[in-house]
DNA sequence: CGTTTCGTAGAAAACGTTTCCTAGAAATCG
DNA sequence: CGATTTCTAGGAAACGTTTTCTACGAAACG
């Protein structure tokens, strides 16, 4: 049994195709009869429209693609579900693509999809894959970048991984900490992490604390499982050595690592180390104890950076190319004053 | 500047349209010199073939979508994971679809990609929706469930979460657990753990532990977040009443909300209770005790789907409609023997 | 030297829509 | 009653490919 097409309805129905096509769109006046005649035929022979023919006459299938670096990170998952909803409400479908930190990977994708079936990107966080993107924005190609800032011209959501991270030390600090570490992992090529460490060292700086590269742990790129790394690192760097009073870590997962290297070295969290993260991930609340963390309206990135690409697209006017989203410390229970 | 097409091509390098084509996809015998001159052309052109153009000569744009209850669960995003490496491998692009756990919306989405558009589907876990796959199995469109089994035809790769929970109160009955209790959510419409609550039941009865249903937490449907409905149905149940030697939680997030409740209620795990999981979640082995539970293959679920899927589309036979996969008690912290 | 084969490649159909252009019949207007 | 407007809808172009059909000149063959 053949798919039926267009012309079958028209020829069940006894009238031109152009008239289908008008009456099942609404697109012009179709004699109320006539129309639902055709309507009636068209559910009868069971017909599709084909989304490939409308869309090589339309010259777009409403689809975007959404480059993600790690769909398992629950960070990027998130962003994922934001995105997806206001896709959805606006008929827009979203092709998944996990570049896996593969640089090569993402622009061999990024090339494939270029292929005028594709309505725009959303690169969230990922690579510092430059070129790739210059190419897009010198082909008028629209995309929006989340949590990644190329310069001020590429639309992009954001939040202040300096200003978060500075905060931090002040709330640190202002607990009576003097001795900071840091968690971190060596992603040379991820905005993020680099901002981030960035705003440690500038927040130690204004609380007028030394950078002490003994507290300060960094995990070569090999590894991916973030927690594993986290429990490592801080297992064998404190295994002879002092810890400081308190320790951030630059994601809730190296956090969750941390703490179970802690527990080894029979270092209680937070009387004897207080930790604080950055994400919110859904698990950070069931640590024990709960984690302190730097909360980033994930969901909400998504959705700004989805309605900022559809009106991209449709070329309209947007107000400002950077949006800059608050993030906030969420004071869990793994935060309390020196014991010394 | 507009889009260059096959035309320009063919214009500038003075050649036919079909010239062009068979230049570039290497279909047919070309003289060398004019293949690289076309070559050279349109790479000169930034010609980019239209996806959706071949897509409709072709009737195909080699597309799948993936139906996800939620992709922020870990398990969904590493069988998306497992899923997207073959696709990618096969040149298949994947249309993500999250379904968040609500059939008219799942419904909607699947009339919507029957456009012609999509060459198949995998359902991963979900919903009870047998309606829909049953049409789309009698429209013969290529499909693959993961984790759901609705008959013995449909192709389906699947655990066998029954004998999994069965050998779990084995294992705990072997440390010698007579008091085992059970911690759900109440998902009428999802299979996975509805079987993993027979196989409870089933593994009870084989090793001759009664029912006790004041010890079996279910959890409405209504709050979707797992580990906080482990969590306060654990305080609320044991608040009061003496808890059982051991828990199996259907699933790890429940498991790490049960993990905060029982220590609140100062119950060490695993001294006074032992706890299985069910998933292996990455955080699983970052709890405190590190949590026993049972191993899927994610990802290889993923990736027998799509194989599967694609061996469908392409008319391929199948050897076997139902695959299943297995699964494995991975022993951590969390279980010992009763202390009582 | 006529016929077959080989190397090369163009013309046009087909994929299934949307949409522009056109137009007849009926109704309204002056 | 002729001119104009209103309903209604058909024909065909266009979207950009792939692929089938066809063909021409040159080389090989007998």
């Amino acid at each position: 049994m053949k798919r039926k097409n267009i012309r079958d309805v028209a020829r069940e129905a006894n009238v031109s195709i152009s008239t289908v096509s008008h009456a099942l769109n609404e697109t012009r006046y179709v004699k109320e009869e006539t129309k639902q005649k055709i309507k009636k035929i068209a559910k009868k022979l069971n017909y599709r429209p084909s989304a490939i023919a409308k869309g090589l006459r339309k010259k777009s299938i409403n689809t975007v693609a959404i480059f993600v670096a790690n769909i398992e990170s629950q960070f990027f998952s998130k962003v994922t579900m934001g995105i997806n909803k206001i896709a959805n409400a606006n008929n827009y479908h979203t092709i998944m693509v996990n570049t896996f930190y593969d640089e090569d990977e993402e622009e061999k994708i990024i090339e494939s999809l270029r292929n005028q079936f594709i309505d725009g990107a959303i690169f969230v966080s990922g690579l510092n894959n430059v070129d790739c993107i210059k190419k897009l924005d010198e082909e008028k190609f629209p995309f929006v970048l989340v949590t990644r800032k190329i310069n001020d011209r590429y639309p992009s959501i954001l939040i202040d991984n300096m200003k978060a991270m500075e905060e931090t030390i002040d709330y640190l600090a202002n607990f009576g900490h003097r001795k900071i570490g840091y968690l971190t992992m060596d992603y040379q090529n991820r905005q993020t992490v680099t901002e981030r460490f960035l705003g440690y060292k500038k927040g130690l700086k204004k609380n007028k604390l030394g950078y002490d590269s003994s507290i300060v742990l960094i995990g070569e790129n090999k590894m991916i499982d973030e927690m594993k790394k986290g429990y490592i690192l801080v297992r064998e760097t404190f295994r002879n050595k002092e810890a400081p009073t308190a320790m951030i870590a630059a994601t809730d997962n190296l956090a969750a690592g941390a703490y179970t290297a802690f527990k080894e070295l029979d270092l209680k969290i937070p009387q004897d180390i207080s930790i604080v993260g950055f994400d919110n991930l859904p698990m950070s609340r069931f640590l024990d104890p709960p984690l302190t963390t730097i909360k980033q309206p994930k969901e909400k990135l998504g959705s700004c950076a989805m309605e900022m690409l559809i009106k991209l697209i449709r070329s309209e006017e947007i107000r400002q190319n950077i949006q800059i989203l608050d993030t906030a410390i969420t004071e869990r229970g793994s935060v309390t004053y020196p014991s010394k």
